[in-house]
RNA sequence: GGGCGCUUAGCUCAGUGGUAGAGCGGCGGUUUUACACACCGUUGGUCGGCGGUUCGAAUCCGUCAGCGCCCACCA
């Protein structure tokens, strides 16, 4: 017997276990099934899964489970991100905490061995959480981006891009973290706006005492580095400063005043200062005019003198060098303060306007980046993004919902060279060597360089390896064939690759998906996957981003213990609309967890009717009006849930499923069935019977992708589960059912009637336990037989003694209603206002004719008759026909009705 | 500054040319032997504004407004 009610908690562990130790989750690169893949989107090691690995895994999950019962060789391939950043960070916190040596005191070979130690120990948080949301990753197969073999991969795609010259090392700014002290990729900076000001320098002309050319500048203390003044060529202004000079104030140096188009006559002053080696558009300025370019500012962003110092000047009342000398080491912004305050002394600050500008800050840092001139490798995104952006454009890989095939060539067209060196410990080390005259070489291994040294030198020569890591994004990028073995030539490489969907929030589009589809088209010759399927960001129920700061965040752990993984999951299907970000409210997961336990309930009911397996029932043989409805109808439900699937809406899947299991099967199904269980035995009760266990077992299979443990369990406790578990099971396909039309006909016909009935008793205020005889009134012949078929359920669900056709007179004050060619008469004289029913009468009347009237109106018009497709015109013919022997039916109603 | 998206019932959202839908909520009723996490009934909308195309527009086009997101080097 099941229990009364269902307690997820008491099965999910269970159901699991037993999944993963049969190995349920595995693909099989033997197998001759087609496979389908899809690759996880690797969460950070040191990631515990919030809300949006909830959804993210769960339609990966649906696909999976959907896939895999259709006989799919499914591999879900599991794995976690190195996070080089993260990691690190997360490390040296816990080595700070624990008062010993930080990093640097440690050394690097330590400290790597205690960021493994603390992988081993912490890093499977979020694995054991995705076991928890059911998540059917084939486990065994799990990778690390810094396992051996990945990292043979980052090594060997290196060395290849490196050899093809996509791949180089160049000395320009980069954005630089003064915090972690690397550098970081464009993506990896996010602009804020900023409350600041505009300064107004006054730069003395030289030779000309007295003159000022004045600079405006949101960054003060880049001046030290200044080694230009522009001005726009055009400008009138400043015409006769062009090619003169102006002392730098401070440092005392002179430099030059440019003519360069980059300067805004509208911008500031008009004339701005240029530091190529702090700002990026100061570079290219710099470098068009062939200006020195020195650094002023450290790897802390500290003031630093040592490429300016031989170059400054005393100049009294102008450069101030011991003011100078006294900001070395401090920090940028103290620098800052310190030197619009000298200045302010030395009458060489014109003015100060508030501005508020965008500055950006290093995304996982949060200060302010530096623009810093230093040597880093980068990769020629450029050129790898050409064959990326033609597979999209031809639609080998495509984007659901379209729309974000915008947003990738948008950015893909614009690419710039990537900058993948990182001036970190965790991560892939950069396997490049330098001779000591810097020389360069590239190879697999320590050996390798050497002999590539050898052959250049003639000689051995000492190498030291380059000490940076590269982005963790460059490994990521390579996640496809990477984790199924790649550059071995592996089966798995051979039948996993390219996958089917990749699975994913818009926020990585630019970070991993595009990388990926240039990286796999240029290493295995063929994108990575056919399918990016895009969806929205989970947020509170009013629509605000979930953060630790607004105290809104969702703990998905939370809601799987409260209201069980099916809920939790089936929400987010049931939300996840494309395109849309998806507000979760506990309201939403408690409906869907009354939806679990309306089929468990469901089963119940057909379990205490005796309603079990049988293999030896055949749908096509069924006879029964009944039957055959419901089975057409799971049918169609099932169209409706495969299309859905196929289209990645899973919204209009899970709404499918639930609407047939609710509204179609226990709502409509299991009434009219009821008397017939509750009746004789026989050949009708066991066709009933035999087609209830038929379409239970459909809705089971069905709805597993998305509430897999209860209809596992379900599944077993039911019978269904001789052959095996449901998570094998095979995918429902349509039956045959002869004379569906007729059935659903039918059915129609009742459900009409009995709800014509509902509705006027209610609207009459008849009470429940008020049972009188339903009269038909006009009825066919063929409604009749239909009334006399049904009339156990009719009486049930409409509360009659009896249904049959009206002989004789109409009984006196009945209640009437119309449907179809029928007029239904309650006779309930006694117990109802009969001035009410004549209203409730003439209120339907009227809207009625409201209606015909605009039918009418329509096909009053020449242009639209003439005009429409002859079946639209034919359909409001019909149309304005029934609505006119609708009202004949009811001015007779209230004729036989009048006082 | 550029691009994208959204605006439909109190709330959350479906609905890509032919009588406006769902869920939740609200309201009224019900111990009908699976289920009150239930059942039955019901109330809610000139589909953001304006203009155009069309026999016909929530749906296509234009425009305006509001909201949101992404990208961008503006001193």
């Amino acid at each position: 017997m099941l229990d009364k009610s269902f307690d997820p908690a008491a099965i999910e562990q269970r159901l699991y276990q037993g999944w993963e130790a049969s190995g349920a989750f595995s693909a099989d690169p033997s197998s001759p099934a087609k496979p389908f893949t899809i690759m996880i989107p690797p969460p950070n090691v040191t990631g515990s899964l919030h809300i949006g690995h909830a959804l993210d895994n769960t339609l990966q999950d649906v696909l999976i489970r959907w896939r895999r019962m259709q006989g799919r060789d499914a591999l879900w391939q599991p794995g976690t991100d190195h996070a080089g950043i993260a990691t690190q960070m997360v490390v040296e916190r816990l080595l700070a905490q624990q008062g010993g040596p930080d990093r640097r005191a440690m050394g690097r070979e330590a400290f790597l061995n205690r960021v493994w130690e603390w992988k081993a120990e912490s890093g499977g948080t979020i694995t054991r959480q995705l076991r928890r949301l059911g998540a059917s990753l084939d486990w065994p197969r799990e990778r690390f981006t810094m396992d051996e073999g990945l990292s043979d991969a980052v090594r060997e795609v290196f060395v290849r891009l490196y050899r093809e010259g996509l791949l180089y090392r160049d000395r320009r700014l980069v954005n630089w973290d003064p915090k972690f002290l690397t550098a970081i990729s464009d993506l990896e900076v996010e602009s804020k706006e900023v409350k600041g000001s505009l300064w107004h320098l006054r730069y003395p002309v030289e030779g000309e005492p007295g003159r000022f050319l004045v600079v405006a500048t949101t960054r003060p203390e880049t001046m030290l580095g200044d080694t230009a003044v522009a001005v726009h060529p055009e400008d009138e202004r400043f015409r006769d400063l062009v090619g003169k000079r102006v002392i730098l104030p401070l440092t005392g140096r002179a430099i030059p005043v440019v003519a360069d188009e980059y300067s805004d006559p509208e911008k500031g002053s008009g004339a701005v200062k240029i530091t190529p080696a702090h700002d990026f558009n100061d570079f290219e300025v710099g470098r068009r005019h062939a200006l020195g370019m020195p650094s002023v500012l450290d790897a802390e962003g500290r003031v630093m003198l040592d490429e300016i110092a031989a170059s400054m000047v005393a100049v009294d009342g102008v450069a101030d060098l011991d003011f100078v000398r006294g900001l070395a080491g401090q920090d940028r912004f103290a620098a800052r303060k310190a030197i619009v305050a000298r200045l302010e002394e030395m009458e060489l600050l014109e003015k100060i306007e508030p501005h508020t500008h965008m500055v950006p800050h290093g995304d996982r840092s949060g200060v302010p980046i530096e623009p810093r001139l230093t040597m880093q490798w980068y990769v020629d995104a450029k050129t790898l993004a050409q064959p990326a952006i033609k597979a999209v454009e031809t639609g080998q890989t495509v984007f659901t919902p379209r729309q974000w095939e915008n947003t990738f060539f948008a950015w893909m067209r614009d690419i710039q060279p990537w900058c993948v060196s990182r001036q970190l410990w965790w991560g892939h080390q950069i396997p490049a060597w330098y001779a000591p005259d810097g020389e360069v070489f590239v190879a697999h291994t320590a050996e390798e360089a050497a002999a590539q040294a050898r052959e250049k030198f003639g000689r051995d020569v000492e190498l030291t390896r380059d000490e940076d890591v590269l982005d963790t994004w460059f490994s990521s990028a390579l996640w496809p064939f990477s984790t199924i073995g790649w550059p071995e030539k592996t089966p798995e490489l051979a039948k996993y690759y390219p996958g089917d969907v990749l699975v994913t929030g818009f926020d990585i589009i630019f970070f991993w998906v595009a990388r990926m589809i240039m990286m796999g088209i240029h290493f295995m010759g063929e994108v990575p996957f056919r399918t990016v399927c895009i969806h929205g960001l989970v947020r509170d129920e009013k629509g605000q981003k979930m953060s630790k700061s607004r105290g809104n965040v969702m703990d998905p752990l939370e809601l799987i213990d409260v209201h069980g993984a099916d809920a939790v999951r089936f929400t987010l299907c049931a939300l996840a609309g494309p395109g849309r970000d998806i507000k979760l409210s506990k309201q939403r997961i408690e409906g869907y967890r009354a939806f679990a336990t309306k089929i468990w309930n469901a089963s119940r009911f057909c379990e205490m009717n005796g309603i079990a397996p049988r293999a030896d029932f055949d749908p096509a043989s069924a006879r029964l009006p009944l039957s055959r409805w419901i089975l057409d109808a799971a049918n169609a439900a099932l169209a409706d849930a495969n299309a859905a699937l196929e289209a990645f809406r899973f919204d209009d899947y899970a709404l499918a499923c639930y609407r047939f299991t609710w509204n179609g099967f226990c709502d409509w199904f299991l009434e009219f069935a009821k008397p017939v269980l509750n009746g004789p035995d026989g050949p009708e009760k066991e066709e009933v019977k035999g087609a209830a266990q038929h379409v239970l077992g459909t809705i089971l299979r069905m709805l597993h992708p998305a509430m897999p443990f209860i209809t596992e369990e379900l599944w077993h406790r039911m019978g269904y589960g001789a052959e095996g578990s449901l998570i094998r099971a095979p995918w429902p396909e349509a039956v045959p059912v002869e004379g569906a039309a007729e059935a659903r006909a039918e059915l129609d016909w009742v459900v009409r009637l009995v709800s014509e009935v509902r509705t006027v008793r209610s609207e009459m205020n008849v009470a429940p336990s008020i049972t009188v005889p339903l009269l038909l009134s006009g009825a066919s012949g063929e409604s009749l037989a239909r009334a006399a078929r049904w009339s156990d359920a009719i009486c049930r669900l409409g509360r009659a003694t009896e249904i049959r056709a009206l002989d004789g007179e109409a009984p006196r004050g009945a209640v009437q209603a119309v449907v179809g060619e029928a007029t239904i008469m309650l006779p309930l004289a006694d117990v109802i206002d009969l001035a009410a029913e004549r209203a409730r009468l003439a209120k339907e009347r009227a809207r009625i004719a409201g209606e015909a009237a605009k039918t009418e109106a329509k096909l009053g018009s020449d242009v639209f008759v003439s005009r429409a497709p002859e079946e639209i015109v034919q359909e409001m013919r019909d149309r304005l026909e029934a609505q006119q022997t609708e009202m004949a039916r009811l001015d007779a109603a209230m004729a036989r009705i009048a006082g």
